[in-house]
DNA sequence: AGCGTTCTAGAATATTCGGGC
DNA sequence: TGCCCGAATATTCTAGAACGC
């Protein structure tokens, strides 16, 4: 039956089949006549379609397929290890009878059909990886008869028929809801990486190509699915980053980059910095309700409150004592609360701290005030910058805020210690200190939550232009 | 259609009915026969039930429901604006005919059926805000007539039959897959907030609470699905911190915070901060199995296992050696083990630090020894605060053992190595180094694991009535 | 009645039949008919079916199997001397006659079944271990003639129609509420390893595997239950990690540990802590596409990429400057592309840094240059371990890669920036401020990543007895 | 201690809509 | 306009936690 055909994405899958090595056949029954055609060769270089019989019985129940629900044995079951994914580490594609997306009728009509046919299954090996429910199914309809509707060749995927593929096909390997299905199979082939190249247009037949993909139509197998809010996500933001920094008038670069760093040595990074900030690991949402207002997400508010918290460690392990705006703006106060200070969305520029820094940092207002206050500003701040009165402090407004603020607090690491320092009349080796730890705090407190330091605005460059191809 | 009763959303979203205010109606057609007949009230004190007839003839129906599949008209359609949501700044909750979600199955049998009525959007107003699906059809099916099978009363959801309602409802309101379809339910309860509070297992009747819904049946559309689980944690252990931190006789502040912090200077918190701590990022169950002890979880014992790593660490950095507790307590045996050494419990005072005090920290106690020592513990020892004959150690007790446990060993970073280096005849340069690398780590550590350290007692009310109010 | 078969697998369990090497029948009586034909063989080798010529006979049994829904006699009852267990040190698995776990769901037809027949202990022979009921019943399920509904086959079990099994199976050997109650053997079914490969919900036909399962089925009697997430993936990687220190020819330990430790003073650890890395925390997925290449996860990636971060703002507080492979691998290009350097696999042994190894490092390779590379190596580079040129360098090849590059990361921390440091005639002040610095924030970074750095390998063995027995 | 049962949550993929370019 | 992607929810599998035995 089936088993065939999953024994045989077992052997690929085993390596027994160097893919794109050798050719080879993926034969598999066709599910409407029962004539076994195998369809599609998995071979590297040639298509050829095999033989194959058996089936007719199951036939007429897929003739009107799902009418009573499940039980038809057109359609392969898979072995989905991890959520969602198909095979695993030590298992295999397993062949089975009903299809398994089909009808998720509620009466368990299951045993009125054909029986199922898991039993068919005479691989016993384990794919050596999971694979993904869509890239399953997708190497499905490609390997079955259905080159009226879409075809697999020179490591292309052709659309011949959309109208006749979301009407005949799709309903038969994916679970949707009927609406705009061809959209949302879209929306997958996006997910792993497929990119239409013919056919523009609603519903002329197109073709994608993946630059993971080879004539091999196993390839398709080893796909892996975009994460979400990684790459794109770091592309966008250093995006909006540039834009950011691009929009400050005075482009003297200021240091900020790690603290502690740039007091001693050539700053390895500069202003420009702000935009080398990117987001990895899970997916960090980026939400805005309001219009122009940067709603930092939670993961965001846990670093603007770790980063105070290094503040403090640091600066007291320097023997600094602790700076005052860190006293006025305790982290847990903000950390459900969205920005972090009243002082929000000024971006110090270190070296010329104005005087009065230190205290405007340390404004007297009380929580409540500053919660007040910030809800004022989701809603009537305006985007555009204006610039402070102070020509050191430039107010990015409520836009800019969150990542500012991140700004912010880190070029705040040293120029405000130092400033305080030289009030306190603290040994430079104290500082030092200050600077030693907070290098190793900072540092890490932005490593563990998925902040990454990024490299220097040449090689920026060329990450970007790496974001922007990937 | 459904449009009345959909427009009746949405004239409870756009605030022109104020939940909980003006006793109204959810007029809503029966499905089967369509006559509009109202069935719950929306009022905030009662709940009538409205002049339910009507329900004898789809008692027909439901009696072998949905055996071609789809087609029936019963359930409803909704426009989903933003993703899954339902009603929105733009869009608005409308209402359909057909069930879309009935029978996804292969065939497109939803063609043949009721033509879906997406379209029929009669209601002009625009809800405030989306509301999720799953909300809304569970909203839907409270207020039809489905009392055989699920009620909200009282502001509890009560399942009165759990296999009829897996059988006879949910196909209808849900798209599913009819395996298992009780357990995804279940989980979209728990993404919403629902807890179990009656009916365990056995398909027996159950009910479901939910700490944000009102009496009124429409705050359910106000309910917010779980991003994952950290302000909730945050405000139950701020809770459970304060509860602890209260029932300290003596309070007196000793310094805490940051370790090598206190030996320099003025400690920038004090012993009040134990209550302090709080716990943000993912999810951080507590356990506690016997009443008053505090079990530390899989997390914070990792915290303490790292904690002692950064002991190892930073004092090998400084050229100290190994400090003896944690030779005597190496972390990986403690990982799955509970509290952490046969210490736990008290605060070391540094300043004053008792002299034996490195060497009863290096106690001898094998691992078994220190295991059924804390099970004793566990059991035996009161809540209360028993003052320790050293005036500069404080027994917390077992009640604040993991708590103080955490404390305890970031004052110990300094003192014990204080002491160490007395010993030793180490440099004071050495012993600092220590402090610092210690402070950048174990900050670090701290935050890398979602550790607060939090502000002051009285700004800790304001943030728990934040928390409360969220 | 049923205690030849549970006398056989007492045999087994007590180590006369060596599971794997003698291969034996494990006669089974038809539960119909009572003739005790031999169904499944316990080879080692071949899993071949008995004499199963009652198979058809028995086909006309289970057309209208359990009409009264338990009373059959078929399946086994059990003494559960402690918890839950069958079997062990004081009690024997003992066949019954009726099922005493049958239907405790909706109708209580147990009592009027055939009484049970606990008592009914015929074999005196004691298994080595006790058997989990779970698995148990489970290798009874598979063992009867249950091959409508569920098969053991080629070390999977295939569950060829679930609804039947959850009606028709499942009260008959396992007491549960008939409510979940695929669900709940599903949750067993994850306790004890197995995951499911196949059938994506909808009661569909689906399939396990479980890794500690041979083809023999009594291997099933022999899986560990799981204990928490940590230990079992603590074992995992710590077996991992076993394999592949074991894997290296020299096995000199070489220091590794916490950078910036080792060059003051005696190492904490040595080489041998490779294996020592375990993972706790959230589950941190293991997925190797290609054979023998492992695909570092992206928790992983982001430990990597962080670990460079580390070593560029650690070097540029010690004022260093950045190392040279730093600047040559930015992080964020690597984030998303798998293995880190043109340098991959190789460990370097400080203390005996190759001169050009700095160079090595900084190789000039382009990124994409890097990229097609690593796709070449998933391709094809062998599994086994090649010797350098260099003694001080093992080039681990792609097997090892990504655990391996965790130790050259840390253990470059200090011989390169040694390295480095005379080369730029630092001063020893500057070189030890960065492996303090180094040695905070990595330490943090392996922490805050669920990286824990174990203790000596002595320790070592110790915790993985424990984790063996655990 | 260990197992079974249940409730809850984590993690990954799937589905769907909207928006940017 | 149409392709691509962000974002939120939905679905499923797996695992953590608590409780009872």
């Amino acid at each position: 039956m089936d088993s065939d055909y999953v024994s045989q994405l077992n052997r690929i899958l085993d390596g027994n089949i160097e893919p794109g090595q050798v050719s080879q056949t993926l034969p598999y029954p066709n599910e409407i006549n029962g004539s076994s055609t195998s369809v599609v060769s998995v071979s590297a270089s040639t298509h050829s379609l095999g033989t194959s019989s058996s089936r007719s019985s199951s036939a007429a129940s897929s003739q009107l397929p799902r009418q009573g629900g499940v039980g038809d044995s057109s359609a392969v079951t898979f072995s989905s290890s991890t959520n969602g994914l198909i095979g695993g580490e030590k298992t295999h594609v397993t062949a089975g009878g009903a299809a398994t997306y089909g009808a998720t009728g509620q009466a368990p009509i299951t045993e009125d059909a054909a029986p199922s046919k898991l039993a068919d299954c005479k691989t016993g090996q384990t794919p050596p990886h999971p694979v993904p429910e869509f890239l399953f199914q997708l190497t499905k309809m490609l390997t079955d008869d259905n080159l009226e509707y879409i075809e697999w060749k020179k490591a292309t995927i052709f659309v011949h028929d959309p109208p006749g593929l979301e009407k005949n096909l799709l309903p038969r390997y994916f679970r949707h809801s009927n609406y705009s299905s061809f959209v949302r199979l879209q929306r997958q082939m996006n997910y792993f990486g497929f990119r239409k190249i013919a056919g523009k247009g609603k519903m002329a037949p197109c073709s994608y190509v993946n630059e993971h993909a080879k004539e091999d139509i196993s390839s398709l197998l080893y796909i892996k699915r975009k994460k979400s809010g990684v790459s794109s996500t770091a592309a966008r933001l250093i995006s909006q980053q540039n834009r950011l920094a691009n929009s400050i008038p005075g482009a003297k670069p200021a240091v900020m980059s790690v603290p502690g760093v740039m007091m001693q040595q050539a700053p390895v990074s500069n202003f420009g910095n702000i935009s080398q900030f990117a987001l990895s690991g899970s997916s960090i949402p980026i939400s805005h309700q309001m219009p122009g207002v940067y709603q930092p997400t939670l993961q965001e508010q846990i670093i603007l409150a770790q980063l105070q918290q290094a503040h403090t460690s640091a600066a007291s392990a320097a023997g600094l004592g602790l700076p005052q705006y860190v006293q006025c703006a305790p982290m847990m106060a903000n950390l459900n609360q969205g920005l972090l200070t009243a002082d929000q969305g000024q971006v110090l520029y270190p070296g010329s701290l104005p005087e009065n820094k230190t205290n405007s940092l340390a404004t007297t207002l009380s929580i409540q005030q500053q919660q007040q206050q910030q809800q004022e500003q989701q809603v009537s701040v305006p985007q555009s910058m204006v610039r402070n009165s102070d020509p050191n402090v430039f107010d990015l407004g409520v836009v800019s805020s969150e990542r500012a603020l991140l700004t912010q607090q880190i070029s705040a690491f040293n120029p405000a210690m130092q400033v305080q320092a030289a009030n306190d009349n603290l040994s430079p080796q104290a500082t030092a200190n200050y600077g030693q730890v907070a290098a190793g705090a900072a540092s890490a407190l932005y490593g563990s939550q998925g902040l990454q330091l990024g490299p220097a605005r040449s090689q920026q460059q060329t990450l970007e232009e790496i974001l922007r191809n990937a």
